[in-house]
RNA sequence: GCGGGCGUGGCGGAAUUGGAAGACGCGCUGGACUUAGAAUCCAGUGGCCCAAAAAGCCGUGUGGGUUCGAAUCCCACCGCCCGCACCA
């Protein structure tokens, strides 16, 4: 048993301080466009300055330093940059709370993350730092939204849109979830106002059909076709019986066409008022209507709210049999899906039997079960089946059927083939101070006017009241911001007041990275040719319908106008796990923080890199535990002693191995498992950043390593212990750099080669096979690796504990699985 | 309700994809070194049976199935997490 005699003093910090100011000083992590290199972009999402760096982050930016690590050992030139998402509200509530300005209130808090993250030893190149409150990076920003404006793709327009009274600002779609906020948890009003908003519908077949070309996580795709929501069906146009117009309706089964007993309209369709006006029905349903939108988001999109409605006294007819069809106003109708009107099939629909069970309406069956009986006064059949009661169609499967009345529908004019989408138009205005100004004047004469091109950036104004004003910007306080001329006529003009939605700084942040100081463009064509796609993108899920969705939109738009130079600009896609304290997501509130620097003061950043890296998989949430990160700190503090015992006693660290023929068992032992360990880092790499185990690879070969390196020759325990620190050094950064320059290697261990394994060495010469006797296992062989089955199942027999089990039975079938096991199967 | 994922020791998690379940780490127990502790090192650690060891039996949410062999594949159920949810 061989002890470690002396205890090496482990200063990090003096260690980690060190390297970090070394590899500054020597650029190693700048990078260069160099077309005969292969290249890689490893990019994580860049953080909003909130002024100190959370868990999450750490964990997030040392899955993306590793990798980045990983492919410049490979030889790849490598693009791992970071910036800032500096735009946004929080800037402008420190603005307003503690009278900072929110430009310097993000600056600072710009530098002091820029340190925390130089003190983590990321792999960085800071001299591609991009910063989207930057008015040479906004400008860009604004100079996409005149590309939209032009190509008819920004458009403004009234609408009821959906009003944060906590942040004072309307929200995207997107932004609001289960009614509420995304940021701040209060529920949404609605308000109607006039808002600029991005096309993304135009692009929502092709958002939807090249999710299919990702190497995602299955679970964003899915977001993200459900987000999209795109059905494929059919509209009809039912005549109305006391007017020259129609009803428009839009059903994916219009199989059922048949069964319609009733049409349900949305109570703010249009249409209402004038079914209604001036007949007895008009006091009651107009009292209806009220009702309805009366209740907030959050009642109206209940679960357990009652489906109510009422009779509107009119009549439409169905064009396919000429049935006179009631028309209700529903509460369970959506103006904004399909045509905010539907017909209803009580026999196969859920909802619709609800509905008419409620107010006794008809139910009339036109869709029967291929294979048994469907009893309906239990309730709707909904699947598929064949036609009854449907005229000619009568006797038709559902999807025959559909074809079928979808071609009539056609031919007679009443109706055609659709497609109905979920996702709606991007709300970008926001009233508020802290974004990119929208670059549009408004004047007397032309009308909304864009900005030209050569008059971007349209500078934020220093000094405005930042209190917000209800439904006004705080820009809309200054006059110098706001009189100008028009860029048409000369004349008086005002700006728009509303700044940009902050998706929008980071819709397309990852095509300036390549070019982040050309001044004329948004970026050069030839950066961006070699460096797009980013080939790992890691970051949390929560961006899954949010940034994930917009960036891939302006990506389409900036490479259908010949910018992007790809179609898609996230390659592969990691969705970190969170990190977690007592089972809970970190909080102020709930006073489980545990502190980065605090961590990397106590244990230093090699310790807690490693940590996160180690405490579980790394798409899996982990619970932060003082014990775990104790036990990491341990084995690097082992891996110091080890190591330095071992440079204490070597002179020369350059020698060769010596020749195979002389290996000592424990020597070829070591050599096997330097190979396997090689083997087995790279094997978790391209499996899904299996960090984890391969962190557990390392353990395991340090635990061999430290019993055995004293019983070695000291060449052979050199090269195990170069080996090990070359393999470990993406992990633990500034340690093995440390160990790398005691072993007189070569600055630096990062730019040193990824180790070689031989597969030869991956199999031992001998192997253990397990002997089961009818699955069992009542034996163990340690035979040559090459035995035959022969000779195999003939010691198999002669172990004392199979013969026992053998005894007296007969053998009916022999197994084995090379290399593994043996089995015999008795009866 | 629909879609996706997961369920393994006291805990975090392994199991190279159908071949020894529990790698690695934490925790715990015993020991060495120490006046003592910390640190470090060594040994042990799924359960049952046993004074102990060997041997044996049980064991990957539950019940069934396929197979010589199942944590892994199939069916049903239970539980947890995530997403969607009156989408016509």
């Amino acid at each position: 048993m061989t002890i470690v005699a002396k205890q090496y003093e482990y200063n990090f910090t003096e260690i980690e301080k060190k390297w970090q100011q070394k590899w500054e000083d020597t650029h190693i992590y700048e990078v260069e466009r160099d077309e005969s290199k292969p290249k890689k972009y490893v990019l994580e999402m860049f953080p909003y300055p909130s002024g100190r760096l959370h868990m999450g982050h750490v964990r997030n930016y040392t899955l993306g330093d590793v990798v980045a690590r990983y492919y410049w050992r490979l030889g790849y030139n490598v693009l791992h940059p970071m910036g800032w998402d500096a735009f946004g509200l929080p800037a402008e509530n420190a603005a307003i709370k503690h009278g900072i300005h929110p430009k310097k209130w993000t600056y600072d808090n710009i530098a002091n993350m820029r340190k925390q993250l130089k003190r983590m030893g990321i792999s960085y190149d800071w001299n591609r730092e991009v910063t989207t409150c930057d008015p040479e990076y906004y400008k860009w920003t604004q100079w996409i939204f005149l590309k939209l404006y032009e190509k008819g793709l920004a458009y403004k327009k009234k609408a009821k849109v959906n009003w944060c009274p906590n942040c004072k600002t309307v929200l995207a779609n997107e932004q609001v979830v289960d009614g509420k906020c995304y940021r701040c948890g209060t529920p949404v009003v609605k308000k109607e106002i006039e808002q600029w908003f991005f096309k993304i519908t135009a692009y929502a077949d092709r958002l939807l059909e090249d999710l299919d070309k990702l190497d995602w996580p299955e679970r964003v795709v899915v977001q993200q076709k459900n987000w999209i929501g795109k059905s494929k069906g059919t509209k009809v146009r039912f005549k109305l019986e006391d007017f020259d117009d129609y009803v428009e309706i839009f059903t994916t089964r219009i199989d059922t066409i048949y069964g319609v007993t009733f049409m349900a309209i949305a109570p703010e369709h249009p249409l209402v008022e004038k079914l209604v006006r001036g007949t007895p029905y008009e006091e009651e349903v107009m009292a209806f209507k009220e009702k309805v939108m009366n209740m907030s988001d959050i009642e109206r999109m209940s679960t357990t709210l009652e489906r109510e409605g009422i009779f509107t006294g009119k009549y439409a007819i169905n064009p396919y049999n000429g049935e006179r069809v009631p028309i209700w106003v529903g509460n369970y109708v959506l103006v904004d899906y399909g045509t905010g009107a539907i017909m209803a099939v009580p026999a196969h629909d859920e909802r619709d039997y609800d509905f008419a069970k409620k107010y006794n309406l008809p139910i009339k069956v036109v869709i029967v079960p291929e294979e048994g009986e469907w009893d309906f006064d239990k309730g709707a059949y909904t699947e598929p089946g064949i036609l009854v009661n449907s005229g000619p169609f009568s006797g038709m499967k559902s999807e025959e059927a559909k074809e079928a009345l979808t071609k009539y529908a056609e031919e007679h004019g009443f109706g055609e083939r659709s497609y109905m989408y979920r996702i709606r138009d991007w709300l970008i205005s926001r009233q508020r101070y802290w974004g990119a100004p929208i670059p549009v004047v408004y004047c007397e004469k032309c009308g909304i006017v864009p900005v030209p091109e050569d008059q971007l950036p349209v500078k934020l104004p220093e000094v405005v009241d930042f209190e917000p004003k209800g439904a006004i910007s705080p820009l809309a306080t200054s006059k110098e911001f706001v009189e100008t001329t028009c860029p048409i006529c000369g004349g008086p003009a005002r700006r728009e007041t509303d700044t940009m939605d902050t998706f929008v700084d980071s819709s397309w942040y990852y095509l300036r990275y390549p070019s982040p100081h050309s001044e004329d463009k948004p970026f050069e064509e030839e950066d961006v040719k070699y460096w797009m796609p980013v080939d790992e993108y890691i970051g949390g899920a929560e961006h899954a319908v949010l940034h994930l969705l917009y960036a891939r939109f302006i990506n389409k738009f900036l490479y259908d106008i010949g910018y992007s130079p790809v179609d898609e600009p996230f390659q592969h896609l990691f969705t970190q796990g969170m990190v977690l304290k007592d089972g809970a997501k970190m909080s102020k509130s709930l006073g489980n923080i545990v502190d980065p620097d605090e961590m990397m003061q106590k244990y230093g950043a090699d310790t807690t890199r490693m940590y996160t890296l180690f405490a579980a998989p790394p798409e899996r949430d982990f619970d932060w535990k003082e014990e775990g990160i104790e036990g990491v700190f341990r084995f690097l503090k082992r891996v110091w002693n080890t190591i330095n015992d071992l440079i204490d006693s070597v002179d020369d660290f350059d020698k060769e191995l010596p020749p195979e023929d002389t290996w000592t068992d424990k020597e070829k032992e070591l050599i096997r498992k330097t190979h396997w360990l090689i083997y087995r880092v790279e094997y978790d790499m391209k499996d899904n950043f299996r960090f984890n185990t391969a962190i557990a690879a390392m353990m395991e070969y340090m635990n061999l390593f430290q019993k055995i390196y004293k019983d070695v020759r000291p060449e052979v325990a050199v090269f195990g212990a170069k080996t090990f620190i070359q393999v470990m050094a993406p992990f633990a950064p500034h340690i093995t750099e440390e160990l790398w320059e005691r072993m007189k290697q070569p600055y630096s261990i990062h730019m040193s080669p990824w180790p070689k394994y031989d597969e030869k060495y991956l199999k031992a010469d001998t192997i253990t096979v397990v002997v089961q006797v009818n699955g069992k296992v009542r034996g163990k062989l340690d035979v040559d690796a090459e035995i035959s089955k022969d000779e195999i199942l003939k010691l198999a027999k002669e172990i004392p504990n199979v013969k026992k089990f053998l005894e007296g039975k007969q053998i009916v079938k022999e197994i084995y699985v090379k290399g593994k096991l043996v089995n015999f199967v008795v009866k």
